[in-house]
DNA sequence: CGCATCCTTGAAGATGCTCAATTTCCGTGG
DNA sequence: CCACGGAAATTGAGCATCTTCAAGGATGCG
């Protein structure tokens, strides 16, 4: 009985309830009902930490679960036959990784931690038969699938046509506005990710990061050193990006062109 | 009653049941029961079919149905603040649109017709609730949101690290690829869009698509008149493409450039 | 038959890339 | 604690790809 209570103390330190979760607001929790989220609990695992550089899992293997971010933060990415990577996506605590997984049950890409990160695994069938019986679950898991398409045609629009400051500053007010839900700073905040990985994420040349940073740095838009990011012009940045369908005023009249 | 029999008539130009759909192998019902098709077909609708260039739904309305393409072809697109255009994604038969509006409600993209095009609208309320009854419907819906997450995953790519060719390719193959799967000639079809089309949806300008494909056909590579295209040499498109994470064969021999 | 749209082709110019050198930072080991 | 070595970031110069601007040709619809 003692050895039972020593393995409870020691999961302890991974194990907070989903109804405990700060994150239950942006995460699959989001708008079930308490007695419900006990049943989404008992399926999820809690994983020991991931180190820094340490990969979730690696594109090509099988696929049987998703994760969700709780602390830290992932880069999913493919590699391409000459072993080049392509960065697809930057991933905070809340989100889910692995959704693209499940059309053909193989991992198209690999998910490597950016820093030290934990998540919590939901094995899919298990999520599936769940989801079934639990229409708030279903609901939240199509909504957050729908987001990741909705966020996947934003960096689209970005890489088709926006310069490389426009990129970076999208890039920033996306980080920004992510860590502001989740309760940071939208301000200042640090990067977890290397000047490579931005540039390969925003499809430019490292050191085209580097001197856009320097940039936007002499025009007073932001302070920048190193890993260390202040958003000091947050308006001006807005502007530079051009954020598209704003879900806004809906313009009666045609531009001609 | 003839009043009756004659609406029943009048529709049934458009009312093809699923279970007689041609695309039932590609579309929502995949993998359902016979029986289950029932139910799936009696909450779709048949909408008269759009003329080129007609709207399905324009950005920012509200959402409350996604729609499977029957026969034709759709662009999605958004719009910039200034008016531009930036297409996200041509949906042949089979495929489904309006998946990126179920996180909030309301159509961040607008969908046109790109020919003379035929949809069925699912009406989302009820396509949850059927979802929640019918695992395999269910099971087809997330299926159909990862692909569409996939894909884009793919034109990231592209976008981020692809030269004008490759990007040309690629999407050539894609094209060739899904048609191929419903049932029509992989090496000789029609575009259903415009060189300005391609040109902003690959990023690039309108010559360089123009030059581009007058460059692959001097290298044999195709035959290119208007809209027609005959495909001459698969294998060297695909090389020239680079499809990343094959998940497949691992190919003994790389190929030295 | 004529106009409008779409496509093609050419020439000049710009944005961002590659190559290369240097600096800064950080972890490791003396 | 400091020194060292490697990785990451910055900065510069030349260059390539793709864009922009411009003109001309083809196609299709009224």
């Amino acid at each position: 009985m003692s050895s039972e209570t020593k393995t409870v103390l020691t999961l302890k330190r991974f194990k907070v309830a989903c109804g405990d979760c700060s994150l239950n607001t942006l995460c699959l929790p989001l708008g079930m009902a308490a007695d419900d989220l006990g049943r989404l609990d008992a399926i999820i695992e809690r994983k020991r930490p991931l180190a820094r550089t340490e990969n979730l899992y690696h594109c090509g293997e099988q696929f049987d679960a998703i994760y969700a971010v709780r602390s830290g933060s992932l880069k999913t990415y493919a590699t391409s036959e000459h072993g080049e990577e392509q960065i697809l996506g930057f991933h905070l605590p809340g989100e889910l990784v692995g959704l693209d997984a499940i059309a053909d049950g193989l991992h198209p890409l690999s998910a490597q931690a950016l820093e030290t990160t934990s998540v919590c695994e939901i094995p899919f069938d298990k999520l599936e038969s769940l989801s079934a019986q639990l229409p708030s679950l279903q609901h939240q898991l199509l909504r957050l699938m729908s987001l990741e398409i909705h966020d996947d045609q934003k960096t689209m629009t970005a890489l088709a046509q926006k310069s490389a400051e426009e990129r970076l500053a999208a890039f920033l007010i996306s980080l920004s506005t992510r860590l502001q839900q989740r309760g940071f700073s939208p301000n200042r905040f640090n990067l977890s990710m290397s000047r490579g990985d931005i540039a390969n994420y925003l499809g430019l040349a490292l050191e085209t990061v580097s001197r856009v940073f320097t940039r936007m740095q002499n025009d007073g838009l932001l302070r920048v050193e190193r890993k260390a990011v202040e958003l000091l012009d947050q308006d001006r940045l807005y502007a530079y990006a051009g954020t598209p369908c704003p879900s806004a005023s809906p313009q009666s009249s045609r531009h001609s062109s």
